[in-house]
DNA sequence: CCCGATTCCTGTAGGC
DNA sequence: TGCCTACAGGAATCGG
């Protein structure tokens, strides 16, 4: 399922293909994806130069003269460059081919993904104008966490999978982080001090760094631009780890759910 | 404003 | 073997 890693680790397996090459045709196989693919997508896009291919979130954004092509994953979603004359797969939704006769396809079995366009900032989207800041960036750090959870009275995990607060940390990085900050997931997010949320700030900096040194994580659907999987699925502490002994102090993790999402955690090491 | 519940979708796994 | 159900989850949206 891919969080930011995956998506990081996506946006550097197709940047090489997609960078100054310019878009010969478009193909939309299925336009009922998370929101309807737009139609006439395909006459903006034909005909125009990659001039980059960047991320914001979790959300890709291929960069033309004339607009910007906005590709979110979803839960299920991958794009992989393909040679001339594939054979199309099972929900191969839309294809993009360029010059060399190479096609991005975007695949997405639960079409939870999306595909738009928009010809301004695509930072002004509707979709990506109130997101919170990049969490490998300096602007998010535990004083940045500590401000803006005071007087919050969510648990901390769900306060950090907010993508108002900070975006890219999905459901596993999210255990994974609290895991190594040795903070409780149910904690109430504004009664966390200073210290602890630097703790935090720093874990989900790690976390996410090595998961994309690691080529993200592949529970199962995940595969990137090259059709490999993530191996940072060996590094999880303790997401699908429940009874299993915990890393640090051996006692069996836990499994519980907050805000209809399965969390995991060492009840020994996270206070 | 804040927060919990609901919703979209399909492949997979577990029970019988 | 095959059918049925529960579950997985990103994030918008709705309702309290």
């Amino acid at each position: 399922m891919p969080e930011l890693p995956e998506v990081e680790t996506t946006r550097c397996g197709i940047e090489p293909w997609l960078v100054g090459a310019t878009i010969t045709q478009v193909r939309i196989h299925n336009h009922r994806l998370r929101w309807p693919v737009p139609t006439g997508i395909e006459t903006c896009l034909t005909g125009q130069i990659i001039h980059s291919v960047e991320r914001r979130a979790k959300y890709l954004l291929l960069k033309t003269d004339s607009g910007t092509a906005i590709i979110h994953l979803g839960m299920s979603g991958t794009l992989q460059i393909v040679a001339p004359a594939t054979t199309l797969r099972k929900h191969d939704h839309v294809e993009i081919e360029i010059e060399s006769g190479s096609i991005l396809r975007f695949n997405d079995p639960r079409r939870f993904g999306c595909l738009l366009w928009t010809s301004n900032n695509p930072l002004d989207h509707p979709l990506l104008a109130h997101l919170g800041p990049e969490p490998l960036h300096d602007e998010f750090n535990g004083a940045y966490l500590y401000t803006t959870s005071r007087s919050r009275r969510i648990t901390i995990k769900q306060f950090v999978m907010n993508a108002a607060i900070v975006v890219g940390v999905g459901n596993i990085y999210a255990s994974e982080s609290l895991f190594r900050a040795g903070i409780h997931p149910k904690r109430t997010a504004g009664r966390i001090s200073l210290e602890r949320m630097t703790r935090l700030a720093d874990a989900i900096k790690l976390v996410l760094q090595e998961s994309i040194q690691q080529g993200g994580t592949t529970l199962r659907d995940f595969y990137n631009g090259d059709g490999k999987p993530g191996y940072f699925k060996n590094k999880l502490n303790v997401y699908g780890r429940e009874g299993e002994a915990c890393v640090t102090c051996q006692k069996p993790i836990r499994k519980i759910f907050l805000g209809q999402r399965s969390t995991f955690y060492c009840p020994d090491c996270q206070k």
